[in-house]
DNA sequence: GGTGAAAGATTGACCGC
DNA sequence: GCGGTCAATCTTTCACC
């Protein structure tokens, strides 16, 4: 169970991964050693599950991302599993969200243009059993995009 | 224009943004400091937008996420920046893209639980002009969180 | 962009609570 | 178990080519 301390560092890294010791170690009221030590402990239980660099997706030339909403059969059991798997394998897939309501999964796909989000649909969706529907959603603009969470609250 | 070493060094640190100079200069092929450099230039450029840790949600007090389709009125023009403003601000606001298709907006939402995602949804968007209507899609499993774009495609 | 060295950060050993 | 101090090690960063 992580205490304030923990939360305070999980707040901060969320912020600024590459962070050092010592600023976190002002900001959280603790030394350097003992942020370090729980920064460890935080990483080995899983509670930071990786450090990354969130990087502009026009530099790695992906120009469009899409929303896709995607109802499946209504007799979906473990069946569904095949698809997951393959979205999980697909690199232009980022997110995907099982959701209840008028849909069932919801993505988060990356493409270079129309064409190959076009083949992506045929290859990945089309092909797959279960797939009643699926309704795109061309982002315009990612007006925010926050990779971290909100930052926690602290007792 | 960023050339190979540079897709090398953000694709590696889009996995792992604290990778030692010296381990991603033996991937790319140039040595430590020469990283380092282009690191640093792709952090001033803004292709490196942040480096950030990845917080699982329920270490942070976030028990359940949603997935919200927002519909506008039909003469939506600059007054929505209003309620986009408002969603930037909110700390349990994710990610916001606009899109089009059968919505305007979609958003990714956390919550602590269904008591304050009401609350959100009555004065965010209920209060909000210009919102025809909303439909909630609780997340039931983040399947795939991938936080990183794909990989970019190397010369 | 490479080399080598200075500056700074991370990590370990050890002590005390 | 926890954190603190000090020191060794490793990384980042700079100066110079």
């Amino acid at each position: 169970m992580p205490d304030d301390f923990d939360l305070r560092i999980l707040t901060a890294l969320q912020a600024d991964a590459r962070m050092p010791a010592n600023d976190l170690a002002d900001r959280v009221g603790l030394s350097a050693p003992a942020c370090y030590r729980r920064t460890r402990a935080l990483r080995e239980t899983g509670a930071i599950e990786r450090e990354i660099a969130i990087v502009s997706p026009k530099t790695m030339g992906w120009t469009i991302t899409m929303i896709v909403l995607v109802t499946l059969e209504r007799d979906r059991g473990r069946i569904i599993d095949d698809l997951v798997r393959s979205l999980k394998v697909a690199p232009e897939v980022m997110d995907v969200w099982y959701v209840t309501g008028d849909h069932d999964l919801v993505l988060h796909v990356a493409a270079h243009d129309m064409a190959s989000y076009d083949d992506f649909t045929r290859t990945t969706l089309h092909a797959a059993e279960h797939v009643r529907s699926f309704k795109t959603l061309v982002v315009m603009d990612h007006a925010k995009r926050n990779a971290a969470l909100p930052p926690a609250h602290l007792g």
